[in-house]
DNA sequence: AGCACGCCGACT
DNA sequence: GTCGGCGTGCTC
């Protein structure tokens, strides 16, 4: 072939599309689609990365072409498979070719990390003479029995051998020094595990998955009812077929159970890829996965991209976290991207949880893609009744404090029995909302339309969106008075309060605050595991998969506060939040019980949550979507508008919504302008439209040029993201 | 995004 | 007359 359309890497919009390049007679045969080359750009002619996406003999205006100049890596760093998906996703999500491929590149990779290189020891040619004496010899048989294993330096410093002594034999030819790449990741193993025998229900599900001649597969399963043991046993009649696996999870930190288990499972057949990796380490990975060293990938979202060559299996656990929707561009949504990369790479996929998320269930429905619901724990033990508790009652009965008269009755009866409790709010720091009660002023951020948490340990007003703080005070800035009041309950004082009212129990905190220090939240855990503690009081972060036989009481403290959020998944979230907070009582021998206290007593999302209801929420939440045109019914596109100039923001945005509205507002529902609902973050003003309807994704993409002309218009000081299906509306 | 071109005002 | 201000437009 003689020429190739290229991408080039150049984060501007305007950038986003093929380039024609000439491939000169010394390249010709060599250049693949997928590879990683160098193109002379723009005027200067620097040379920039890019990547073959095209390629073909004939063209026209041939004159004006210009020639590659170099092939990085004969291998390509893209396949076939990979670049539909990014044609697809660069449609879907509106992104640009560029954020498509960079998905699928280790970061490094541009920035042209290299392999670390490791010089280690090696036995060579046999001791003779005087360097047969103990002193020469020891070091000798040492090398040999770990060859390659350690460099000089370690090797010197391990065996207490002196340094010269080596350098002399190695001078002499005993030993000899070859490079040897060493991985960045840390190794650390596991103990080997045995499988557990499966039950019934279990076997079923896998014999389904395993000889369906569909891919796509729900794993509707209560929590507790074994889904990791149904993925390990996929895992591994995958590695039999000579097949690899990639399974997702919402978050590494907060599943360190489940990656003990696939370690001890699999051993050095894994990879553990997500974000904290750093930037050599996920190179290291990548690298790995790419020569087929690695069989089996857990991890967050970005896993899914890694350069696998028979990919047999993709599980999402837990499909229903909000954490598979990317907040960065491609703002993609992982379990779709899973179902896609199953149909185009032939692949079975498998998403689970025990709340499903309310479009993946009705995509399974309409598609009749198989349902796969297990009804019963492993252990046969029941899901803990839930107890509803109306906090107005409580008011009316003269109860102030946060607690239920019930829920104290309740914990001082596990207490006495030695028994554990889990307290759960979804809301940290210790006041939420300090006001004045004589002039009504608002403690906010300066820099966010965010009203300040005051935290008890470091004794100030933090906004929790810019990390912005200050002193926290009595004395009112607006009106000079002393009747500053402190009001809204976070974790932070709910453990100070049950400190005063339980003395003797034990208590530990995890949240966002208390698990900032590595190991803080495994320490916390393996601390609650091992009994050192009676509470633990949480926000979400106790919500996912973590396993406490002792626990036989679970108190939700305010089941509404994901319910007043103007998001049309708010409902839908709550139900989730309650069924996975009360999965946390009653997972061993004991009996749980969850207290559920609330103040909007007749929500539907709720009331379903009481009865582990799913299918009447479901059916109750499809209803209402279909009423509002929202999700599965039709598609939400959100464009965000931000700019520090607020005044210029507020014409910009209207002018654009008017031409907007001249050009759509007939085909489709277009909501707004209108400012956030937090209005500002980081001093930045913002304000959005939604798009509602059954947006196709021709029109998707002009809107997206139109948004961009708009922002070029006003020189970049207004800004633009694109959402679709947001995640995120506030 | 970068980079050059080009068309205006302030200066040696 | 020339230097440099940044608005405009293009990049195979």
């Amino acid at each position: 072939m003689k020429y190739c359309g290229v991408i080039v890497n150049n984060e501007s919009i305007a950038l986003d599309k093929l380039f024609t390049y000439r491939i000169p007679e010394n390249l010709r045969g060599f250049v693949e689609i997928g590879q990683h080359i160098k193109v002379p750009f723009g005027k200067g002619n620097k040379l920039k990365d890019a990547f073959v996406i095209s390629m073909f003999d004939e063209c026209e205006n041939t004159e004006k072409l210009k020639e590659i100049s170099d092939i990085c890596a004969r291998e390509p760093v893209l396949s076939d498979k990979n670049i539909r998906l990014i044609n697809l996703m660069r449609k879907r999500y509106l992104c640009t070719y560029l954020e498509g491929i960079k998905l699928f590149l280790p970061r490094g990779l541009l920035k042209g990390k290299r392999e670390k290189i490791k010089l280690v020891l090696y036995s060579n040619n046999e001791l003779h003479g005087k360097y047969k004496e103990e002193k020469y010899a020891s070091i000798y048989n040492t090398v040999k029995e770990n060859v390659a294993k350690y460099s000089r330096n370690e090797l010197s410093k391990e065996f207490d051998y002196s340094l010269s002594s080596i350098n002399t034999l190695v001078k002499h030819g005993f030993l000899e020094i070859k490079e040897q790449r060493v991985n960045r990741v840390d190794e650390r193993t596991f103990p080997h595990l045995p499988k557990k025998n499966l039950t019934m229900e279990q076997l079923i599900a896998i014999e389904e998955i395993m000889t369906s001649k569909r891919n796509e597969f729900l794993l509707h399963g209560v929590t507790g009812s074994g889904k990791t043991e149904i993925y390990m046993t996929l895992v591994e009649k995958m590695l039999e077929k000579g097949k690899q696996s990639i399974i997702l999870v919402p978050e590494i930190a907060l599943t360190p159970q489940m990656v003990e288990r696939f370690k001890g499972r699999f051993g050095k057949d894994i990879t553990v890829y997500h974000s904290k990796l750093s930037e050599g380490e996920k190179f290291d990975e990548w690298h790995r996965v790419k020569q087929g060293k690695v069989k089996i990938a857990i991890g967050a979202r970005s896993a899914l991209f890694l350069p696998f060559k028979e990919l047999g299996l993709i599980v999402v656990d837990e499909e229903h976290e909000s954490t598979y929707k990317s907040d960065s561009d491609p703002k993609y949504l992982a379990t779709e991207i899973a179902l896609i990369k199953g149909n185009i790479e032939n692949c079975k996929v498998v998403l689970g949880s025990a709340t499903p998320n309310i479009e993946t269930y009705y995509k399974f429905k309409r598609n009749f893609w198989k349902i796969i619901s297990i009804e019963k724990r492993v252990d046969g033990a029941e899901m803990p009744e839930i107890e509803l508790i109306d906090m107005r009652q409580e008011l009316e009965n003269n109860n102030k404090s946060f607690l239920s008269a019930k829920l104290y009755e309740e914990i001082n009866e596990r207490l006495e029995k030695k028994e554990q409790i889990i307290i759960f709010l979804n809301r940290r720091g210790f006041s939420t909302f300090i006001s004045c009660r004589k002039c009504g002023y608002v403690f906010k951020c300066s820099n966010c339309d965010i009203s300040l948490t005051y935290h008890q340990k470091s004794g100030m007003l933090h906004c929790h969106y810019c990390g912005y703080k200050e002193s926290s005070t009595k004395i009112c800035p607006e009106c000079g008075s002393n009747y500053v009041k402190y009001f809204g309950l976070g974790t932070e004082k709910i453990q100070d309060e049950m400190e005063k009212l339980f003395p003797k129990a034990r208590i530990l905190r995890m949240d966002h605050d208390t698990t900032r220090n590595k190991d803080a939240y495994e320490n916390i855990y393996s601390d609650f595991k091992n009994k050192k503690a009676d509470i633990l009081i949480g926000t979400q972060m106790i919500a996912k998969g973590l396993d406490f036989p002792d626990v036989t009481l679970v108190g939700i403290i305010a089941a509404d506060l994901t319910l007043n959020l103007p998001d049309f998944r708010s409902n839908e979230r709550t139900y989730q939040l309650i069924t996975q907070v009360s999965g946390r009582a009653g997972r061993g021998a004991k009996e749980g019980k969850v207290i559920l206290q609330t103040y909007s007593p007749d929500n539907y999302a709720i009331l379903y949550a009481l009865n582990y209801d799913y299918h009447g929420f479901l059916e109750e939440e499809l209803k209402i979507r279909e009423l509002m045109n929202y999700p599965p019914f039709g598609r939400v596109m959100m464009i965000n508008i931000y700019s520090e100039n607020e005044n210029m923001l507020i014409k910009g945005v209207h002018e654009f919504s008017h031409k907007l509205k001249a050009y759509y507002g007939g085909k489709y529902n277009i909501l707004g302008p209108c400012p956030s609902h937090i209005s500002k973050i980081k001093n930045q003003f913002r304000w959005q439209i939604m798009i509602k309807g059954n947006i196709e994704y021709a029109d998707a993409f002009k809107i997206k040029n139109m948004v961009y002309d708009m922002s070029k218009s006003t020189y970049n000081k207004i800004k633009v993201g694109l959402d679709m299906n947001p995640y995120n509306t506030l």
